[in-house]
DNA sequence: CCTATACAGTACTAAATAGGTCCTGTTTAG
DNA sequence: CTAAACAGGACCTATTTAGTACTGTATAGG
């Protein structure tokens, strides 16, 4: 499989609405939530990541939001993915040289591991989020509404509200 | 992380030593484990998965075991990979066009998704196992271009348990 | 023919990770 | 002062992965 997370996926749609803003305006954690119709908390959970990869730029208050902190061009998908998901690597010889690796006795593979990892990151680098944010614009404005087969968290709002 | 399972690495270091065998002799399953200090269940179901792939040939009976079916130079990294862990790719956007894909209706990065699918996977075809078999201690001093401050993410805490 | 050996297939349990929710602060525009 | 919205966790659950076991079946060699 070699994939990326979900949350992952999630943190590339939420970085492209982002980018789509035309005036970079500053969208809260709500109105994104509603507009890729995840779930609220994940995606406040996944801006924070983001806020802290420097990514992306926090205003606190009442008017406040999250917008991003360089022009797309200048952040690419591996940088989001780095983000979420830590380093890009296939294998336990991630990052570190060959000593932390748990089965470096019996593989002979570190190297060349390190090689394939370097064309993944390399080709991760190159696409940049203005690339992604870019050919769709759909004039159907107000679609945001719940749409029957699409994911839809589990909703336990489920307190005791009297 | 974009990581392959443990699994898949423990079957790149069966098939190595498969291939660095001389005389591409038949080697037993208990064998193998003992060679690679693996549990032997596990290097049994990892051979059961491999041979159900085609990348190898069993020889049942009192003497039997298995052997590659090709040579070394014709099998890739990305075969074994594909054979333990599916498809190569990233995203739900695996194989199928874009249907299958349950945020298709959000996320505006399919066809991209299957851009970086292919040079990983094209990466990943070229290493052949003949190569991960042949060298035994190159030492290449300086050969790994390591960048310091590379990725700065969700630092991962990896709680290390005994 | 008989039997020990080693593959074939599958079922199962345990552990690890990822996904998702919620709660309790803090900051700040109005 | 207050409500909106971020900051930073803790937490639980679902899914996946890793690892093991067990019951067959084929076959070389005595
Ligand atoms: S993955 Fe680290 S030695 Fe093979
Ligand atoms: S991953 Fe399939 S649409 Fe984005």
């Amino acid at each position: 499989m070699i994939r990326i997370g979900k949350l992952t996926d999630y943190g590339i749609v939420v970085m492209t609405h982002l980018a789509r803003d035309p005036a970079q305006a500053v969208m809260a954690a709500s109105d994104l939530a509603q507009a890729t119709s995840l779930g609220p908390s994940t995606v406040a959970k996944l801006l924070k990541v983001l806020l802290r990869a420097g990514l992306l730029v926090s205003h606190r208050g009442i008017r406040g939001g999250y917008s991003l902190s360089r022009p797309a061009e200048e952040i690419s998908v591996g940088q989001i993915i780095g983000a979420i998901e830590g380093p890009v690597v296939m294998t336990e010889c991630g990052g570190q040289p060959a000593n932390k690796c748990s089965m470096r006795h019996v593989c002979t593979a570190q190297s060349h591991w390190h090689r394939i990892d370097d064309v993944v990151r390399e080709a991760l680098e190159s696409l940049k989020l203005e690339e992604l944010a870019r050919p769709l614009r759909l004039r159907k404005a107000g679609a945001l509404q719940r749409q029957p087969g699409d994911q839809q968290p589990a909703d336990r709002r489920r307190s005791k509200r009297p």
